[in-house]
DNA sequence: ATGAAAGCGCTAACAA
DNA sequence: TTGTTAGCGCTTTCAT
């Protein structure tokens, strides 16, 4: 179908292209030229063009959420929770892969040539050049994660200190006293908080034994190799924290292939609370991030910005929450529940702490 | 920031907004304009606007990929494949969730209003509505699915007919006599296609007997429902043939929970072979429905029809493969492989049917 | 209420 | 090689 413009409808309906406008958005016209309009539209079959709209309009109705690692669930859950703020808003999202190809920079810079309004970023790796490029960026911008302050860009983090806390304190609880911390790329930022998060973690615990290993990247995969080396060695621990879930159903995977019983031999925790925490058996514990609250928080700092460019900066920070399921308990294991739906966590709290704009 | 302009630029540089964009553009112009020019973009910052460029051009270098169910990790796949064809070719891909508010429908339209220059459309449901609209599109279009012939359109669809004859063949030759089919929401497309495909399959084995089953929607928590609904009844069967590999684990889980040995008791068997196969002990069999081909042969189709807008419309089917674990095997249970990387099937086979355009 | 015309930011004729 | 100008399709003053 070819394109049809204004012009050809304005022209069909006997008007000129600004009554024919006016009839199309709702302006005042004449009830007659109205009917007269939209029935022409009607018959050319006419759609206003995009672009031109948004050229004149300054604006594309467009939103992005731009994410590295679609591979992981917690991302499609935030996506949900962003998609469901935005359009209630009248706002298309649409999703930016910064994956295989191109960098969060590319991203950055071609979606603030302004194809889009506005962008959240979940980036993986924080560097100058991505700080750069936020700066310059003509469109606001709403980061997931976590930025320096100097950054001064609307933020929601979660609290990988508190994380690495509840599970660690939760399976010294439980006995173990030799915790292997599996962690992704120690160069992302989720990989930087939590390796700082379970260190700090295990000096409230001095009796504790830990030795850390690096999975080459958030998934199962790589969790499962990160696993093998931590259980292959001569000091087998009796635990394993994994930095994420997909991380910990490796890891569990991987104990099972060396012939062990999660948890009687080996308790292992995930974090993110994804659907998958109840895939495996026994089910995984893990820490709730608060995806969907994250990433409706963001939302919501994106809206508020456009609305309001001047404002100042706001940092979220989303509370996590220890679900506990059998992969993590000290001798029985609980029998199944009769459901995969993952349990239900304390609603996570917010601490909205607002900054000065610089 | 402010947006800066090319007017600007070439102010700043002390040249027309021509010779700015020529120098900008790689076209003629002298070496000294192309370094002032240079030179006060890069002081200024500027970025070329996107909907004043599409809106000149007539092309947005964008392409969309527009999935309902982006929850399911085959979505997932395709879009990484479609990825790395599409940017190879100087494309933007952005990703639209047709899910929560939106529907196919609305997508379409929108899309077709100029955001992109095609698109590619997994839909869950193909209505007359989505019929039409695919119609008036003035974009591009490739569907990946099955369509009415009358439709026109490129199309890269899977082969369910052969996909559920692979796996009934293979229940039945394991010894499988009472087979329950759990499919997904009987009113979707794959739902539609796999349910044939199963009684097509099954005519085959007059001597086996079987009862369907449909989930709610193609997720674990739907599978597991109906999976229960399948195992609680009198006649337990002895083997589930499941739509999709969600669905599967569901049922998996499900069997568990009744106290059912996975497969001495019960086989199940999946569809898409995605990753999750080798989360689940024993491994889930699938049916290998080439989601990465479909997703790279849907891209170059949709290259091509943007190349060559009067081609033909061409259909191409790619053939499924099964790929058995533990999940179907007879009697005793492999040993774990010792990686949760999924066995690799035989590369997909292509048949490409060229019709004539309308 | 309607039409003529300007202009959003950019590129591509056309002249010079 | 460069500057001037038209125009992509649309919305929105400004007259009428």
């Amino acid at each position: 179908m070819a394109r049809v413009t204004i012009t050809q409808v304005a022209a069909h309906a006997g008007v000129s292209v600004a009554s024919a406008s006016r009839a199309l958005n709702g302006m005042i016209a004449s009830a007659e030229t109205i009917a007269k309009v939209k029935q022409a539209a009607a018959e050319l079959g006419y759609v206003a063009d995009a672009t031109a709209q948004s050229l004149k309009r300054g604006k594309t109705h467009q939103l992005a959420y731009a994410v590295a690692d679609i591979g992981n669930p917690v991302y499609v859950e935030m996506m949900s929770a962003i998609e469901r703020v935005v359009s209630a808003s009248g706002y298309r999202l649409v999703l930016s892969s910064t994956g295989t190809s191109s960098s969060s920079v590319d991203v950055v810079r071609d979606l603030g040539r302004g194809y889009v309004d506005g962008m959240i970023l979940s980036p993986l790796r924080v560097t100058d050049e991505l700080l750069a490029a936020l700066a310059a960026t003509p469109v606001p911008v709403v980061v997931l994660g976590r930025l320096p302050d100097s950054a001064n860009l609307d933020t929601v983090r979660a609290d990988s200190l508190t994380a690495m806390r509840l599970v660690v304190d939760h399976l010294v609880a439980e006995g173990r006293r030799h915790i292997a911390f599996v962690n992704g790329p120690a160069d992302t930022t989720p990989g930087t908080l939590r390796r700082e998060g379970f260190a700090a973690a295990v000096t409230a615990h001095p009796l504790v034994s830990t030795r850390s290993f690096s999975a080459a990247d958030f998934t199962i995969a790589a969790g499962y190799a990160a696993a093998r080396d931590a259980l292959d060695g001569d000091h087998r621990p009796d635990a394993i924290v994994a930095a994420n879930d997909l991380i910990g159903i490796g890891a569990v995977r991987a104990a099972e292939d060396l012939g062990l019983v999660v948890p009687d031999d080996l308790a292992v925790t995930g974090v993110d609370n994804t659907e998958l925490t109840g895939v495996v058996r026994p089910g995984l514990t893990s820490v709730d991030l608060g995806a969907e609250e994250r990433g409706r928080v963001a939302a919501e700092l994106l809206l508020a910005r456009i609305a309001e460019p001047a404002r100042p900066a706001h940092t979220v920070a989303v509370a996590p929450s220890l679900v506990i399921r059998g992969s993590s308990a000290s001798g029985i294991r609980p029998a199944g529940t009769g459901s995969t739906a993952r349990d239900t966590p304390a609603g996570p709290d917010l601490i909205d702490d607002e900054r000065a704009a610089g």
